[in-house]
DNA sequence: AAAATAGTGAAGTATCCACTTGACAATTGT
DNA sequence: ACAATTGTCAAGTGGATACTTCACTATTTT
């Protein structure tokens, strides 16, 4: 596994759950606390916060605390890495349908 | 859950696990069937079918069977969606990021 | 017709992972 | 100083899930 595979897997790991791509949504909309997340999801502080380690590994979420409180906010890494994926992957596969229709043109001919 | 965060659902579910956007991969390069992809994988032909399953279901991948071999190929259904994600909510976060920029200017006034 | 190839279905297993509880640390308010 | 708030750590639990094996069907090859 290449560095980059390690990156891509983190991010696609922390986006694969549902109560992190809530946690997302929410922060990416305004910074927030834990305490706050907990409320809003209806799960402990305990888990929001295993929650957020993942989310800051895959570079989706960054977080701050001040005195007793953290807060989240969203981190642009994570969304780059995933735009870059999904780039790629589309280029690949739109070429190979470029060389297809050439292809299907040439046998037209 | 709306029908829209189901499909959401499927399809970051369908990505979290590395032997699925394997064979996404490898699929999308060039269409492949099951055996080759077990072959590729090192997995058994019921865990390639399993994976399949997941992948039609989250619009990524299609499948066709013909004779005895199912043959499957990209399908871009599951990167729209992706891609509409990522920009929907990268659009969310940036205008916070812009209003945040007005608010500094101003204090710099 | 027999053998080989390609895949499917059901059931079991073992690992992972999201979440909890309970005890604790650190900061803030009264 | 005491109490309340905010979060963290370690350990446990239940359910999901990525695999496997074994039995079977359907197609192709010889």
């Amino acid at each position: 596994m290449t560095k980059k595979d390690v990156i891509i897997d983190r991010l696609f790991h922390a986006l694969g759950d549902p109560t992190r791509r809530a946690i997302v949504d929410r922060v990416s909309a305004e910074p927030t606390t834990v305490t706050r997340l907990a409320q809003v999801l209806d799960i402990t502080l305990t888990a929001v916060g295993q929650h957020l380690q993942i989310l800051e590994q895959s570079g989706l979420v960054r977080t701050e605390k001040l005195g007793r409180v953290r807060t989240c906010s969203v981190h642009p890494t994570g969304f780059d890495a995933l735009e870059r994926w999904v780039r790629d992957h589309r280029t690949v596969w739109e070429r190979r349908l470029d060389r297809l229709g050439d292809f299907l043109a040439e046998e037209d001919e």
